[in-house]
DNA sequence: CAACAAGTATACAGACCTGTCTATTCCATT
DNA sequence: AATGGAATAGACAGGTCTGTATACTTGTTG
């Protein structure tokens, strides 16, 4: 078989189907999954017809492959960016929300692609939507451990509280962009912290 | 000017005009925006093409009657309930997350149309993405209100706190529809509770 | 009865969509 | 030089979408 990747092995872009998967997700993500259309895609990727349904075998299959790489991706940043925040659990717990604020900050923020593939495959059964409830479990779990790890008493029950704030946070700054709402990442950390203290009682370790 | 309405006046579907409305209110909300199709929507309605062209000027139009009929049917039955489940402004407050319990629990839940709307338009200048703004905006004017009634020192930043709760509820109960998800409501509110205490004082007037 | 408003049925234009097919080119390895 | 895998361009089938045009029916009002 020969080495058909580009000159730059193991770089993001190295063969066709990453090209592929890497277009495809940012325009899903700026534009919606209905509102995109193949050949957008592939006009964006520079990539022939022929080549996507030749390592997809359908529109689906790209949505979920740009899904895995994004859940890859964001849970990856995010992890990487809570643990360099801060080192205490308690101060992570906090971080999660400064991670959002960074985020909201972009001026590429479009929301969380996996909220709005829920709204767009709507059916639970479906794989997009499966997978989209697949990384918010993923997430809460994450948290769940920090969770755990400043020995709160009842760290689930914490961790879905934060999971809450989180989302909506994420929800009101894609539907209010504008308004007072670049705030909704410190408002809800305001609240993240009176939660937090509840639980854990007010002395910091 | 006849009176073409039917024998019954002021009945709910009265006209062609909200036949039409009503039916792409249920379809808009169980099957997503661009996945419905303007025949699918005449079929249900039992309306010709040419009556929804003569009342609306495009699909989006009728998008956008259906959004405002929501806000409208919603905001009043979120009102009315909260109103009627407590009496004192700081019982309100926690029946807000009574209201999205029930509305959860509804096997046709299918997530907030606003929020499904904003996620499958986009772009923020779009008339539709502006509706479902505008009535994020008013949910959260009244529970200000009723901060403000309940003698928050500052009703706004206990409204916001409270209305992301709720939306990170409806979000999670959507795109997690099982697991243990039914209880973000009861979550949700366990959460409330803990910031209106902080907020207000632990003395519940 | 005549006029008229509202709705219906149906066909159609034109665009766009996904997915398939074919013939060709490129290029690395053998 | 020959082979064969990967990608290409481009046409195309078959469907769906929005929106328009036309001709017809119905029922009410004056």
């Amino acid at each position: 078989m020969p080495d058909t990747r580009n000159p730059i092995p193991d770089s993001p872009l190295s063969t066709k189907r990453d090209q592929l998967v890497e277009n495809a997700l940012k325009l899903f993500e700026q534009e919606g999954f209905h509102a995109t259309g193949i050949d957008r895609v592939l006009e964006v990727a520079g990539v022939a017809k022929m080549t996507l349904y030749k390592h997809f075998k359908s529109k689906d299959e790209l949505i979920l492959a740009a899904l895995r790489l994004r859940d890859e991706r964001w849970r990856n940043s995010f992890m990487r960016s809570i643990e360099k925040k801060a080192k205490t659990p308690r101060g992570r717990l906090l971080a999660l929300f400064d991670f959002l604020a960074e985020w909201f900050a972009d001026c590429k923020f479009a929301g969380c692609m996996f909220i709005n593939a829920s709204a767009e495959y709507a059916d639970h059964d479906n794989p997009i939507h499966a997978a989209a409830a697949e990384h918010k479990r993923l997430v809460e779990k994450y948290v769940c451990e920090l969770a755990a790890q400043a020995h709160a008493p009842d760290p689930a029950a914490l961790a879905a509280q934060l999971c809450i704030l989180m989302e909506g946070a994420i929800v009101l700054t894609q539907v209010c962009p504008s308004e007072n709402r670049g705030c909704a990442a410190a408002v809800a950390k305001q609240a993240a912290e009176v939660l937090i203290n509840d639980a854990l009682g007010e002395q910091a370790p």
